[in-house]
RNA sequence: GUCCCAGUAGCUCAGCUGGAUAGAGCAACAGCCUUCUAAGCUGUGGGUCAGGGGUUCGAAUCCCUUCUGGGACGCCA
């Protein structure tokens, strides 16, 4: 709640030789609600008083005198603040009102662009569990960055070039045919894909020859063209009807052959201002200044790598869009590759290349071991996604047989709780695979929140609520945890898009659903003498929660 | 071998810019639907915060170290 104003009144108190910042970054809030609001502990300023921190808080709760504030209780060396229910409520309540859906928006971002690299699936490949986590980091990234003001523009960049697809086409020219690929694309290529790696195991010849396959392709070889292109274009039908699924949609889809014909340009650039360096036949730029291994330019054989590309891109989308920032919404295996990409550019003296930042995720893990195509070990998303909404349905049929637009719902339900498992989690760390845990419906789940919204959209109805006869002036203990929440919800935006971390909203939107559900449980609303009053703060609620499962990337039923 | 990340309840995880008795969910057990959707609510049990040192009035949180797991370390992306 307000920390400035008790921060002027402690600093006030304190005098000179204590700041009002000072005392503002030793506010906390309390653990427990029942210990107040606010706390302000006087550990530190035992010293200089030459007091227990004891007798200091009980002179400063004694002192401390405010309008807003209705108690002060000293505790354990602690001040603790107890604020005004009703002022508050009826601030917060009133601001959210007025402000509606734009409740916790920002302005801070106004007039400026943010470029998301973001799911980014490679061609010919099952998509996985992986991709999931890029593609909707970035989308309830953007969804963050859009309320704060800016513009987004959300990028695909297409893994659909490189060696792997030369041994792609080796592979293809070895073992399969049109027929078995037009039956099911993906499952056929990468079965050729994964016997081709394990081929090359005892042949390495094989490698050779997808290689040499790659450079046919970058020397836009007509018949390899062809059969990249024909891969190309029945991989992203499937890719098309998953983000369909998701609700995920992109400014621009872009593979990384785009660049192809502007690869030498970068390598032309590098060599004029004197970075490029041959090292055992192959091009690279030296980062030993900057404690990093050197980025490999071009192969031995003149292919170029991925780090170049990257390179080319970097520098495209500077030109086209002239972001604030650039984020790479990738997994932290590739932490070192953006640090190098980053570096280079900075050698090239290009300034944007500080506001460049990687966003990295932690990896699905199967039994703690990173999950790999070429050894066949992928969960496919698609399926999880089948099995979740089939799941979402069956518990449609048992709790609400009659509800309408089942299908639409169970999707709804099914998809959202996929999303929120893998937001809800520390963008940063490695999930473990539980289709078990992803499939639950109950407890910290997206189904929870959006079973609260249900809740609260059905009273709304019940009471025949209408938002233009909304009153403020709650007069109600039990709701004040809920009321606290409520006004904690822009710094949760705030803070969520600043550390590019959509879980801060997951649990916020969790925490919020528990205080509602709490006071849902103890408390009458419809028929209550302060019905009125209380559907206005069930109204609020809803359309917080609401809110913030968009922020996610969730679908909200009105019903379930 | 070098660098990076992690280790908290049986399981999955919060908490980490130092603060009060370390919190949730799942699982287990016990209650709550003649009352606003039980995908809910309430309660019980469950801990060497990986081990050891240090800094501090105060450490899960900061520093050092050991162990364990994972990732990265030019011709995959």
């Amino acid at each position: 709640m307000d920390k400035h104003i008790l921060s002027l009144q402690l600093a006030h108190i304190l005098g000179e030789s204590y700041s009002r910042e000072w005392v503002y970054e030793q506010i906390e809030i309390p653990k427990k609600d029942q210990l107040g609001d606010l706390a302000f502990p006087c550990f530190s300023l035992a010293k200089d008083f030459r007091k227990s921190p004891q007798s200091i808080a009980e002179e400063l709760a004694s002192r401390l005198d405010h309008p807003q504030v209705k108690r002060v209780e000293p505790l354990g060396g602690y001040v603790n603040v107890f604020l005004d229910q009703t002022f508050f409520a009826e601030h917060t309540l009133k601001q959210v009102l007025s402000e509606s859906e734009d409740y916790g928006s920002h302005h801070f971002g106004d007039g400026k662009t943010i470029v998301l690299d973001m799911s980014s699936p490679n061609i010919a490949k099952p998509f996985s569990m992986g991709h999931l986590r890029s593609t909707i980091i970035g989308q309830a990234v953007s969804n963050l960055a859009e309320k704060c003001g800016y513009e987004t523009v959300k990028i695909n960049y297409i893994g659909d070039y490189g060696t792997q697809f030369g041994k792609l086409v080796a592979a293809y020219y070895l073992w399969s045919d049109p027929e078995a690929i037009k039956k099911d694309p993906l499952t056929e290529l990468t079965k050729i894909y994964v016997r081709f790696h394990e081929a090359s195991q005892s042949d390495p010849s094989l490698i050779d020859q997808g290689r040499a396959y790659f450079k046919k392709l970058e020397n836009q070889d007509e018949e390899v063209t062809t059969l990249w292109r024909w891969f190309k274009d029945v991989s992203l039908v499937e890719f098309n009807r998953i983000y369909e699924l998701l609700g995920t949609s992109f400014d621009l889809t872009r593979g990384e052959a785009f660049y192809n014909d502007k690869m030498d340009a970068v390598v032309d650039l590098l060599d004029q201002k004197g970075l490029l360096e041959h090292s055992q036949g192959a091009q690279v730029v030296r980062l030993d200044d900057e404690d990093l291994p050197p980025c490999l330019i071009r192969k031995s054989d003149g292919t170029t790598t991925y780090a170049t590309r990257d390179l080319a891109a970097a520098i495209d989308r500077f030109e086209s869009y002239e972001f604030e920032e650039s984020l790479y919404v990738v997994g932290h295996e590739q932490t070192l590759h953006f640090q190098q990409v980053k570096h280079v550019l900075e050698k090239l003296k290009l300034s944007w290349a500080s506001d460049m930042h990687h966003v990295p995720f932690g990896m699905i893990l199967k039994d703690g071991k990173k999950m790999s195509t070429r050894q066949g070990k992928t969960v496919l998303l698609e399926q999880v996604l089948q099995e979740a909404m089939n799941r979402a349905l069956e518990n449609i049929e048992e709790k609400n047989p009659n509800l309408a637009d089942r299908e639409k719902v169970a999707r709804q339900v099914g998809v959202g709780a996929i999303i929120f498992h893998d937001l809800k989690q520390d963008r940063a760390k490695d999930i473990e695979f539980s289709l078990e845990d992803m499939l639950s419906f109950e407890g910290h789940t997206g189904p929870y929140v959006q079973y609260s919204y249900v809740r609260a959209r059905s009273l709304l109805e019940k009471g025949s609520f209408d938002p233009e006869k909304a009153s403020a002036t709650l007069k109600d203990e039990q709701a004040w945890g809920v009321v606290k929440r409520i006004g904690s919800f822009p710094q949760v935006v705030e803070d969520a898009f600043r550390s590019y971390d959509p879980s801060k909203v997951a649990k916020y939107v969790l925490d919020l659903s528990k205080a509602f559900n709490h006071y849902y449980a103890h408390t009458k609303i419809i028929g209550s003498e302060q019905a009125n009053e209380r559907l206005t703060l069930i109204y609020v609620i809803s359309l917080i929660l609401k809110e913030g499962l968009e922020l996610l990337g969730i679908e909200v039923p009105e019903e379930m």
